[in-house]
DNA sequence: TCATTATGTGTAACCGGTACCACATAGAAC
DNA sequence: GTTCTATGTGGTACCGGTTACACATAATGA
């Protein structure tokens, strides 16, 4: 492969010519253009990225740190932050943290000897020392991890409130809210918002407390069926009420007649599942989005307009509930 | 950050001494060991693998190019790829390609750009010239690309076989066949299969050719099912399975009772859909962790024991079909 | 007219590693 | 005693870019 010197010598001109032409940096004159052009192309000259990175110390890879890819969740934004880090000539490397802390500590200082340009981070644990002291721009996804590191997430508290209600005006009154872990952010304001819906109204509810998988959530929920009489599930992600969704299938429980179901995330599956999952959607694409513009003007040095941005969920009405049938 | 000479100054020896230390490459004595050691550690070095691949030309990037993250299928195989990606010290660079040539080839040069080491291609349009010409090691996945290109996949006209008989077995008599893109190399092969177990016995079918979208499998098997008698139905993707239990859904037909579906790559998908999706399963973790063990071996240098690997399918019978139900 | 500024180009040091080569020493082999 | 080999170390060119700086020349302003 031809370098900047073989390009310059066949132009005729010095490799700072080449170089200023290349980065349109500093006066060039219309000759200089034209025989540069011509070289690089006679070439087929591609400067390497390595060399202008060990040079500059700056790089145009960007870390995606997410707990498992295969979670329906993050594929949705890490293909939102390829698409926009494509757009803007930046690479996206795909880092599985299976909520680790080791496993992302370690993530970040390998990346960090590649020359990575920034982070966006999907996960944490509120060990938040690893990544504040980093000199390196990071996003948060999802997940808040420290005031200082800016953060995109959907509106989760007021999401929940307008899935919880949806059941309310369906007409349900024993309402079991499958909540997420304790102590995750995301999962406490989406039991916050179900707790604002159904305060003060006459219902009865039942609370688990319910990892977001879909076997757990199934076993949890065929339990909780056998025992006491429900009406309405509120699930804090898609992949636990597709396993609501199977324990009343197996329990004989007709959907949504007999019980109804909203779940939260707005993903493919919700989509995908029969019935159709009515489901509090996150504009998963439009956080990714946001989320890599935001690491892509912190990493150019531009100042950041706003800090937080909380994206408003909406409410997709499909075959689970009442209203959508 | 400390470079090597800072380390190779506070040691007392030279950089040479300390990459080699590093490299764990020619001799080093014990004691220069010990001094080394202990100066990465107070200067908390880390060595820079950008410079290192400047240097050698090589890099500890894998560009892994797949058509859309989103569809269910590749997040499986993203997971195993970055997982042995991880374990040998390489990273994995994600690329959605959307079966655009366009932007895959665009892909391939700016990643070559990047010294990126490898490749693992799930994606293809027999254009195989923007691939054979390159000097960088690829591995083929799902897709065959070239003679030239190791290939790694699931035996799809066999699992397309298994799965069919499955219905056959179930007493299906009227089976519609939703094969994939004609001309896709898996899509052709399991539609192989399908005709391998179909042959002969005395069974109606059906043909229709359907894209993996849920969607437009969902309209094509509404307006089947209202024109035909169908009593099975094989969809040769876990996401056209599910538009068909949808469709079958709304025409108040049910499943497995009235209607049996097999549907096709084993995805989480198909196990949180209500009933379960008998579907026949590809090994995705095996195949992406083969690829990328097959990658790895290339880039280093070492031959390849096999070039093209087929790998068994596995039918997971659950409640779509009878003899699950 | 002379100083100043805008325009244009080249030289070479530098980014942080690698690795070739020269060189030193010590023990083994002859 | 000399040669050979194994062991150990250092100097430095090189990978392929960027960019500070020096140095031109032409145009502009006072």
């Amino acid at each position: 492969m031809a370098n900047i010197r073989d390009v310059a010598k066949a132009a005729g001109v010095s490799v700072a010519t080449v170089s200023r032409y290349l980065n349109n940096k500093g006066y060039i004159s219309e000759e200089a253009k034209r025989v540069i052009a011509q070289a690089v192309e006679e070439l087929n000259y591609q400067p390497s990225m390595i060399a202008r990175s060990l040079s500059t110390k700056q790089s145009t890879f960007i870390g995606l740190i997410v707990p498992d890819i295969v979670n329906p969740f993050f594929p949705e934004l890490a293909r939102a932050i390829e698409d926009i880090a494509l757009a803007y000539g930046y690479t996206v490397i795909l880092c599985n943290s299976d909520e680790d802390l080791e496993k992302e500590i370690n993530y970040v200082k390998t990346l960090q000897q590649k020359y990575v340009a920034g982070f966006i981070v999907a996960t944490s644990h509120a060990e938040a020392e690893h990544y504040i002291g980093l000199d390196i721009p990071i996003v948060a996804i999802d997940r808040r991890i420290h005031s200082s590191i800016p953060y995109i997430a959907t509106d989760n508290r007021e999401g929940a409130r307008i899935g919880t209600e949806h059941l309310l005006d369906s007409g349900c009154t024993n309402i079991l809210c499958m909540r997420g872990p304790l102590g995750l952010g995301p999962a406490d304001d989406r039991f916050a918002g179900f707790n604002d819906a159904v305060m003060g109204k006459n219902i009865n509810t039942h609370i688990i407390e319910c990892p977001f998988q879909f076997d757990v959530a199934e076993t949890m929920v065929k339990k909780v069926l056998a025992e006491a009489s429900i009406d309405g599930i509120f699930a804090s992600s898609d992949v636990t009420a597709a396993g609501a969704m199977k324990a009343a299938y197996s329990a004989g429980i007709h959907v949504p007649s007999q019980l109804q179901i909203v779940g939260y995330d707005g993903t493919m599956l919700a989509s995908q599942l029969t019935p159709g999952l009515t489901t509090v959607a996150q504009d998963l694409y439009r956080i990714g989005a946001m989320a890599a513009r935001m690491l892509i003007k912190l990493i150019e040095g531009q100042e950041l307009t706003e800090h937080e941005v909380l994206i408003p969920a909406e409410l997709l009405i499909r075959q689970t509930t009442r209203s959508g049938a």
